[in-house]
DNA sequence: CTGTTCCTACTACACGTGTCGGAGAGAGCC
DNA sequence: GGCTCTCTCCGACACGTGTAGTAGGAACAG
C-alpha cells in the first residue's frame, strides 16, 4: 500500500485566497462587491480591485467559478468547504507527524483544547465510532 | 468578544524551511552538510547553498542558533518541536473552524483517521482528561 | 445627451520564499 | 608551498502572493 507520500501538494492557497473562498462558502454565490463587503464587516480592509484580483486568481486556479448574471459577475466557490478542510488537515497531520492523526487529538487534548461539552462530544462520538460500522471511503 | 481574529502571525515558516528545522529536530544540533546529508537521504535534493540560506535565514528569524565549533557551524533549533506544532495547529484551528477543536476531531474522525487502537487510545485519553483537571493555558 | 457610478481588464510592485552560483578563506595532502 | 576540498559570505533570480491603481466600457440619473 502505497498511500501517500507527501499529502499531494494539496489545494494551493495564500490565506489572502482562502479568507475569499470562505466569503463565498459563507454568503454563497457573490459578485466581488458583496465579497468585499463581507470581509469589511470582518475587519478586513482592502480594496475593491484586490478582492476582483484575488477571485480571478482563484478561478484561473479552478477553485472558484464565475458567470456574468445582470450587471457583474458571481462568484461562487466549485470547492467545498469540507473537502478544503479535509486537505489541509491531511496536509498539517501529515507534515507535523508524519501522517499519524492520533498524535493531533493527544496534542489538542494537552493543550486544553477542548471545553467540558466538547469533551462530551467527542467521547460520545467515538464511542460510536467504536461501534459503528460504516466503511466510508475518501 | 474579539477572541482573536487571525491567530496571530504564528511562526512564520516557508515548507523548505521547516523542513530544514525537522531535519535539526531529528538529528540534533547539526552543521549544514549533515542537514543536507539529512535531506537528501529523504529524498529531497537541494544544494549545499540552498540549505546554508535557509539556515541562514531561519537563524535571522530566531528559530535556529549556531556556534562555531571546529570547522564548521553547528546549528541548532531554538524552538521545540512541540511549540512548533501547537502553533500550527493552533493557527489551522482558527483557520479551518474559527478556533473551535472539537469540529477538527470530528472531521479526523469522520475521514476514518483513526485505527481501532488509536481510537481505544483516544477513548482512554479523553475520559482521563474528563477526571484530571490541569488548567494548564498555552 | 452628459456626468457619475460601477464593473472588468490590465498592469504594477513589494515581499517572502525556494534555489543557487561564485568569490574567498582555512585546513590538509603530497 | 601549491592544489584541493570545504566552509562561509554575498548576491541573484524566479515565482507566488497580497495589494492596489488606472483605463475604458456600460448603466443609470437628470
Amino acid at each position: 500500500m502505497l498511500e501517500y507520500i507527501m499529502a499531494k501538494r494539496e489545494y494551493e492557497l495564500g490565506s489572502a485566497e482562502f479568507q475569499i473562498l470562505k466569503a463565498l462558502w459563507e454568503k454563497g454565490p457573490s459578485p466581488v462587491r458583496d465579497v468585499l463587503t463581507h470581509l469589511h464587516e470582518r475587519g478586513r480592509n482592502v480594496a475593491y480591485t484586490t478582492v476582483q484580483t484575488l477571485l480571478t486568481r482563484l478561478e484561473q486556479k479552478g477553485f472558484v467559478a464565475s458567470d456574468k448574471s445582470g450587471l457583474a459577475y458571481v462568484f461562487r466557490a466549485t470547492l467545498s468547504r469540507d473537502r478544503v478542510r479535509k486537505s489541509r488537515i491531511k496536509s498539517l497531520v501529515s507534515q507535523l507527524y508524519d501522517g499519524a492523526a492520533a498524535p493531533l487529538v493527544l496534542q489538542l487534548i494537552r493543550s486544553g483544547s477542548f471545553s467540558e461539552d466538547e469533551i462530551k462530544s467527542l467521547q460520545q462520538m467515538i464511542d460510536e465510532l467504536d461501534t459503528s460500522d460504516d466503511g466510508s471511503k475518501s
